[in-house]
RNA sequence: GGUCCCAUCGUCUAGGGGUUAGGACACCGGCCUCUCACGUCGGGAACGCGGGUUCGAAUCCCGCUGGGAUCACCA
C-alpha cells in the first residue's frame, strides 16, 4: 500500500502554525515512506471562505517548502467543485435508511440543547426525528424543498467504535455517546464531517493525520465510512500546539500566522525545524534540514502530549540557520526588508555581503539585521546622547584627530589590518589602550556604543564616510555642553 | 456537566523495570575581548500525588489530582 496523505485547511483566515504542523506532519510522513501528499481545499462554508485565504494558505505553504503531489489548482481538491459526489452519496444513505431528514430547526435545537444542560443530561441530539417515516427517494435539502429540513446520519446506538490511533494509541468510544450528526445541512451544504470522509476515500488517503481536536469526529467519521461501505483510513491525531498560557495557541497569543513570521524576517527552514521539533523528536538531534526531517520522521516518535510554543526557541533557530547561510543569499534576503524600514544599499551586492558578514553573528532575524545595518546605510546617523556625554569629550579630540589623519593617510589601503595599524600607532603617542579609543570612534561612527569590531566597521563603512563621522564627532567633543 | 486525550527541569524533549535521569532553549557564572554578540567552559533546574505489582518503579497496573480537547445547520 502507498502512503497518500493529505492536509486539508479550510481559506477562512490566515495560515496558523499550529495548524501548519499537521500539515507539515502529514507532509513529512508522505515524503518519507515515499508516499504522496494531497492537498485539499475544504471551502464547503461560502460565506465564510475568501480567496485572500486561499492566496495565503497557498502562499505560506510555498514559502515554507511545502510542496504537495496532488490539489490546487486542480478544481477537483477544492469541496466546493464536489457538491454532486457529495449529494449522490447522502441520496444512497438516505435510500439505504443509513440517514434520515430532520425537521428541527436551528432555534428548537437550541433550545433542547440549553434545556439539557439545565437538566444536567448531555447535550446532544435527541434523535426525534430518527425514527418518522419519509419517502426513500426524497429530494435533498435545498433551495427547492417545499420544506426545511436536514439529512441526519443514523449512527449505531449498539456497540462501540475503536479508533487505534497512531500516535495515540486505543480511544474506544461507547457509540450510545454519539448522536446523529448533520450531513448535510438545510441549505443543501455538506457539512465537514460528511465531506471530509468522502474526499478521504475518493482521493485514496491511507493515513489521516491531522490535530487531536479532530479526536472526536473520529468515530462518527469511521461510521460513516462503514455506513458507506468503505474501509475507514489508519488515523494519527497529533496533539495540539499551546500558547504560554497552556490553551490553544490562537490569535490572543501574538503572532500566529506564517505570514508573521515570514514578514518578521525568520527563514522557513527555521520555522519548519521549530514546528517539526514540537512534539517530535529524533535523540538529541535539534537541527534538521528539510532532508533530514524526511529521512527520520516517523509517526512512532511523535509525542502525546500538547506542547508550548516556545518564541525564543524558534529565535535561536533562525539565529542559528542565518549565521549557516550563505552569504550571498543572506544578503539577498535582507535587502527587502532594509527597504521595508525605508532605507537604500548604497553599494553593490559585495559591498552589503560584507555589511551582512559583520552583522549576521548579531542579530537573530532578517528584519533586526537591517535595523542594525542602519549606521552603514544612512548618510546621516545620530548620536546617542548618553553615549555622546561619556565618550566624545574634550581629552578625546586630540587622539580622534590624529587617528582622522592616520586613516586619510592610509589611501586606498583600507583594509582592516592596515586600520588596525593606523590605531596602534595613536595607541602608542596618547598612551591609550585600545578600548579608550575603540569606544569614542565606534560611538562617532554608528552613533551608539555597540557595534561590530571597530576595525570591520570602518573597514566596510570606508574611507569617505568614516572620515566625516569623524571629523564631525570632533566638532562635537571639543564643543561639551552644546 | 458528558465523552475523549494527556502528565520527566520554566519550555521542547531523551530514557520505558536497576541511569550520578541525558540533550536543547531560556537563565546564572568563568574564559575570550575594542563594545555588543558569537564561541567556549561550568552551574542551578524535572519524573504531579496515593496505592499496588516487583528483590527493585520515572518506567507496568489502578485510583486521585491537574491540564487540554470536544460536545454547531464551523471546519
Amino acid at each position: 500500500m502507498t502512503v497518500r496523505t493529505r492536509y486539508a485547511p479550510s481559506p477562512t483566515g490566515a495560515l496558523h502554525i499550529g495548524n501548519v504542523r499537521s500539515g507539515l506532519f502529514a507532509y513529512l510522513y508522505a515524503r518519507h515512506c515515499g508516499g504522496s501528499f494531497v492537498l485539499r481545499i475544504d471551502d464547503t462554508d461560502q460565506e465564510r471562505s475568501t480567496k485572500e485565504s486561499l492566496d495565503e494558505i497557498l502562499q505560506s505553504l510555498a514559502w515554507l517548502g511545502i510542496e504537495w503531489d496532488d490539489g490546487p489548482p486542480d478544481p477537483k481538491y477544492f469541496q466546493s467543485t464536489r457538491f454532486d459526489r457529495y449529494r449522490e452519496a447522502a441520496r444512497r444513505l438516505l435510500r439505504e435508511g443509513k440517514a434520515y431528514p430532520c425537521y428541527c430547526t436551528a432555534g428548537e435545537l437550541d433550545a433542547m440543547r440549553k434545556q439539557a444542560e439545565r437538566e444536567h443530561r448531555k447535550p446532544g441530539y435527541d434523535g426525534r426525528c430518527r425514527d418518522l417515516p419519509f419517502a426513500a427517494d426524497i429530494e435533498l435539502p435545498g433551495a427547492n424543498a417545499d420544506r426545511k429540513y436536514t439529512i441526519r446520519f443514523r449512527s449505531p446506538h449498539e456497540g462501540e467504535t475503536v479508533v487505534e490511533d497512531l500516535v495515540k494509541g486505543r480511544a474506544v468510544f461507547d457509540n450510545a455517546e454519539l448522536d446523529d450528526l448533520i450531513i448535510f445541512r438545510s441549505d443543501g451544504v455538506p457539512t465537514y464531517n460528511f465531506a471530509t470522509v468522502l474526499d478521504d476515500a475518493d482521493f485514496q488517503i491511507t493515513h489521516v493525520i491531522r490535530g487531536d481536536d479532530h479526536l472526536p469526529n473520529t468515530p462518527r467519521q469511521m461510521q460513516i465510512f462503514l455506513a458507506l461501505g468503505l474501509t475507514p483510513p489508519a488515523y494519527a491525531h497529533l496533539p495540539m500546539v499551546m500558547g504560554h498560557d497552556g490553551s490553544k495557541l490562537s490569535k490572543r497569543h501574538g503572532a500566529t500566522s506564517v505570514f508573521a513570521y515570514r514578514d518578521a524576517g525568520y527563514l522557513p527552514a527555521a520555522l519548519i525545524n521549530y514546528l517539526a521539533r514540537l512534539g517530535w523528536s529524533h535523540g538529541d538531534q535539534e537541527v534538521f534540514s528539510p532532508a533530514e526531517l524526511i529521512q527520520f520522521f516517523d509517526l512512532n516518535d511523535c509525542g502525546k502530549s500538547a506542547g508550548i510554543f516556545n518564541p525564543e526557541k524558534l529565535l535561536w533557530l533562525n539565529f542559528h540557520y542565518m549565521k549557516e547561510r550563505p552569504l550571498d543569499l543572506l544578503a539577498r534576503e535582507v535587502r527587502p526588508f532594509i527597504e521595508k524600514r525605508g532605507m537604500q544599499v548604497p553599494g553593490d551586492d559585495a559591498w552589503l555581503e560584507r555589511v551582512v558578514a559583520t552583522l549576521r553573528e548579531r542579530a537573530k532575524t532578517l528584519d533586526e539585521l537591517a535595523e542594525f545595518a542602519g549606521f552603514y546605510l544612512r548618510d546621516e546617523i545620530q548620536i546617542e546622547a548618553k553615549a555622546a556625554a561619556k565618550f566624545l569629550k574634550p581629552d578625546i579630540v586630540e587622539p580622534l584627530r590624529v587617528l582622522a589623519s592616520e586613516l586619510d593617510s592610509l589611501d586606498g589601503n583600507f583594509k582592516e589590518e592596515a586600520i588596525k595599524q593606523a590605531f596602534e600607532r595613536v595607541m602608542d603617542r596618547y598612551q591609550m589602550k585600545l578600548g579608550q579609543l575603540a569606544q569614542p570612534v565606534r560611538v562617532a561612527l554608528t552613533g551608539g556604543t555597540v557595534s561590530p569590531g571597530i576595525f570591520e566597521v570602518i573597514a566596510v563603512l570606508g574611507a569617505e564616510r568614516s572620515g566625516a563621522r569623524l571629523r564631525k564627532a570632533i566638532q562635537q567633543a571639543s564643543q561639551p555642553g552644546s
